[in-house]
RNA sequence: GGCCACGUGGCGGAGUGGUUACGCAGAGGUCUGCAAAACCUCGUACCCCGGUUCAAUUCCGGGCGUGGCCUCCA
């Protein structure tokens, strides 16, 4: 099986070659901890979870390398921490922690490392040094700024042409830059803000610098993949790209780069002003999208139904169905043992750069053996373990926040059998529909009468 | 204004130069006291206009629509 995967850097499909199978290193950009993640930031999460879970079974899972960083300084986290009136490490403490518990409630694995900024200030001022010292930035009224004019090939991953960036003239003109493209590696502090001394004085980072140092700190020079939403392409991962390269003296930072595509909700952009911004919290333990709660692997069965690149809507409807589903498989595979691998059709659809609609084909077919076949019934169970979608739940554990009387409904059973019993068969119709009117449906086998609650 | 994606049957969503993706919903059937589940059968889709081709949903050009980036937003 080989794995073939989109590399942005290229604009196609490439094999996958690791530098070192013993040692397979990714890294992906992760949160800026001012608030909690909405869905769109879910997505990288779990597009880029499946693709580690997929790595550490190609190269074995001690012979892979994810990092994701949480990003602690920003201006935003102090502009955020001021406004609150909380301290800038209890804002960012705090929503790191959400972060990391939505991030599993979604079904994704930690990472192997999860570095933090603040946690890697030597090494980025270390870094900024080096690109002064290889005149690669320069310093300026207590800023050092990324001299883009000496990086010929500055551009390369979103594929503009400087002249016509500057020609489109947003860019913020600040009297010290030599260029107008320039970007800022470290910025002075003043008394109210957090800073760390430097050789330009005391100051923080600039927002691209710490995603190359933290690379370049747990991942040496050169990594294999590099992800991160389709929106980061400019200015971040082109300015990270000219960092470490300029730091590297040209070796490359990534061999692959690949980009989730965005997501949209109910047709529209998420935004706060048009009030459809939704939370993953808000999803798992609010009554907020559609008044009803949503378990965490059905939101991440509903991101993978689309393929990753693609732009993907969030709609209730999407969410209902994938909890269709789930439940379908939930009755199916409850009290199954799993079996040791996962199915070979799905690891196939997946080694095609990620393509989780065809994953979907592949399961789908399982699951239809798996009703009269008990090895196909603990490989979907497996296969399902290993994409992280199902975990031994009840149908009914994916109702989050519905509650049913199960002595009543027993009850009610009771009652409808027996009347069954007489011939009585429109009080057992009464009775049914009593059942169906509490959103239960009851199904008479062989083996007596079994319920079920309707999604 | 510049650059870049996407537009598939009721819905979701792969894929392909000529042959069934798949799922949900829906219709018919077997089964059932009635149902449900299960199983069987059913949809001849690919934004518009040109072009290339024996043949285009698939390639090329234009248009329309939606969205992204160019303003430290995944």
């Amino acid at each position: 099986m080989s794995l073939t995967i989109y590399n942005t850097l290229a604009r196609e499909k490439q094999p996958f070659k690791p530098i070192d199978p013993k040692n397979v290193r990714m890294y992906v950009c992760g949160p800026t901890v001012y608030d909690f993640a909405h869905i769109g930031n879910a997505r990288p999460v779990i597009v880029f979870d499946v693709l580690f879970r997929l790595l550490r079974h190609i190269y074995g899972e001690k012979h892979v390398t994810y990092v994701r960083n949480i990003t602690d300084v920003e201006d935003k986290i102090i502009a955020r921490a001021a406004e609150r009136k909380v301290s800038i490490r209890e804002l960012t403490e705090g929503t790191a922690k959400v972060y990391q518990e939505d991030a599993l409630a979604l079904g994704n694995l930690p990472p192997t490392l999860e570095p933090r900024v603040t946690d890697t200030m030597p090494e980025i001022i270390a870094m900024i040094a080096t690109l002064v010292k290889n005149n690669r930035a320069y310093v300026a009224e207590g800023h050092v700024l990324f001299d883009v004019a000496s990086d010929t090939d500055y551009g390369k991953l979103s594929r503009r042409a400087l002249d016509d960036m500057i020609a489109g003239a947003r860019v913020e003109v600040a009297p010290y830059k030599k260029n107008p493209m320039d970007f800022v590696l470290w910025k002075p502090s003043d008394a109210t803000m957090p800073g760390w001394d430097s050789p330009w004085g005391n100051g923080r980072p600039g927002w691209h610098i710490e995603c190359s140092a933290m690379g370049e700190k747990h991942l040496g020079e050169t990594f294999d993949i590099h992800g991160g939403g389709i929106d980061l392409i400019f200015p971040h991962h082109e300015n990270e790209i000219a960092q470490s390269e300029g730091a590297h003296h040209g070796r490359p930072i990534a061999n692959y780069w690949m980009h989730n595509g965005f997501l949209q909700v109910e047709g529209e952009k998420m935004s706060k002003s048009l009030g459809n911004f939704i939370t993953i919290r808000e999803l798992l333990a609010e009554k907020k999208f559609g008044a009803e709660q949503w378990h965490g692997r059905v939101l991440r069965l509903a991101m993978l139904g689309t393929h990753y690149r693609q732009p993907i809507d969030w709609t209730l409807d999407r969410l209902t169905q994938a909890r269709t589903t789930l439940m379908e498989w939930a009755r199916l595979l409850h009290d199954v043992q799993p079996a040791d691998d996962p199915s070979g059709d799905v690891l196939a659809a997946l080694s095609d750069d990620l393509n989780t609609p065809s994953v979907f084909a592949a399961l789908h077919g399982l699951a239809a053996a798996a009703r009269t076949n008990a090895d196909d019934r603990r490989r979907l169970r497996r296969t399902l373990a290993f994409l992280g979608l199902y975990g031994g739940e009840k149908d009914v554990d994916f109702l989050v926040g519905q509650t049913i009387d199960a002595a009543a409904v027993e009850d009610l059973i009771a009652r409808r059998n027996a009347a069954r019993k007489t011939k009585n068969f429109a009080e057992a119709d009464r009775l049914r529909a009593e059942l169906t009117a509490m959103g239960v449906a009851i199904e008479d086998g062989a083996a007596g009468t079994t319920w079920k609650v309707m999604s």
